[in-house]
DNA sequence: GAACTAAGATGAGTAGGACTCAGGATCCAA
DNA sequence: TTGGATCCTGAGTCCTACTCATCTTAGTTC
């Protein structure tokens, strides 16, 4: 499993045909993201776009440019944010353990996601419903590795398929990101979860 | 456990101390709420107040006398509309069978947040977090009842808490109205929800 | 390395929406 | 009926997302 991608490296010298993406065109998508970052968790994502063009030292057009819409451009910070978040779980792919892989890989989600949770929370409070799931999707093949050998090692159920699996990890982080939960819950929404995923009659 | 009430109920003849709403005032606050709920649920959330003014045959200024703010005003309507759908349920206190009534009540609250898929979807599609897990703790006491009885026919585990469940329940049913989660996926998830609220080794 | 050109940056300007408030209309108690 | 408080009205303010004509610059070609 290759390391993810981060920003920097995205959108790298082609565009469809044409030419190479000028070198300062980069470097003001990067330095936009991460001023965007910076405004949207100091003030919530209800922050102008000019305040992230101001920190990004940048004009507001060229915000606009790179990011034709404000809900892009949050979409965006959440993506790489999450991007960054998720390459983290890629190790647990070379755990041996079938039978603790999975669970490990589940918790393991649950507790970065959690993290972050101050501006994941702020964006959520104005709009912009970050899609935990679309970034979950990059998990897919991890997902679908672990799931097959756990399986095989009898640590869970033979019906349980690995879209379902993220649609539920994707609801409890999504949830578990809000002020409410707490450690406590979180680990019982696990531990209910675990439960679940397991064999009948095997707990 | 009385009816649950409905809008045109709400806010009724006091004020704290002062003088009765006039009535006037209670009948705009409902034309409001209805205006409201048809035009987001037809143009989403980023429907402009206007619109709901228009649609409410009443001036803005009035839309912003009852509802200060636009996310209050969206608030309301799903308040409005949860309340609805919630007394729904408060009839399944009474269904003698302990052993599954709790699990109906699950299900049935999962049904009845996704027949309103469409508008929940536009709401938050715009932003307006729609806090489902405030609108369920109006549940709480049936709740409480329900799995006390569970547990006590042996039907759920013993170290189940109320909270937890409505927990995990707003979680599942918060991610369920996205388009992407299918009729089978929900059923999927409650069946994973519900083998994990049993107990150990008692599939 | 100078000229060339297309991608990119700039920021004043436009459109539209949230929210205000001074004045007029209504309700209701007495 | 009247007094006065509540409520309604809607033009106006402020702010923000987004545009576009113009200027700047990176990268290419000979």
């Amino acid at each position: 499993m290759s390391r993810t991608h981060f920003v920097d490296e995205r959108e790298p010298m082609d565009r469809d045909g044409g030419r190479a993406v000028r070198a300062d065109a980069r470097r003001n998508r990067v330095r936009i993201l991460e001023a965007a970052e910076a405004v949207f968790a100091e003030q919530g994502a209800s922050a102008s776009t000019g305040a992230v063009a101001e920190r990004a030292g940048v004009a507001i057009g060229t915000v606009f440019r790179h990011f034709p819409t404000k809900p892009e451009l949050l979409q965006a910070v959440v993506m790489n944010l999450l991007d960054r978040l998720i390459s983290e779980v890629d190790a647990l792919v070379d755990d041996p353990e079938a039978g603790t892989a999975l669970f490990d890989l589940c918790a393991r989600v649950m507790a970065i996601s959690t993290r972050n949770r101050a501006l994941f929370e702020r964006l959520a409070e104005t709009g912009t419903r970050v899609h935990v799931g679309d970034a979950l999707a990059r998990l897919r093949p991890a997902v679908d590795l672990l799931l097959e050998r756990a399986r095989r090692a009898g640590a869970v159920r033979d019906d349980l398929r690995p879209d379902e699996l993220v649609a539920l990890l994707s609801a409890i982080c999504q949830e578990a990101m809000t002020d409410e939960w707490s450690e406590h819950f979180r680990h019982r929404a696990l531990t209910i979860l675990f439960d679940g995923m397991r064999p009948p009659a095997a707990h």
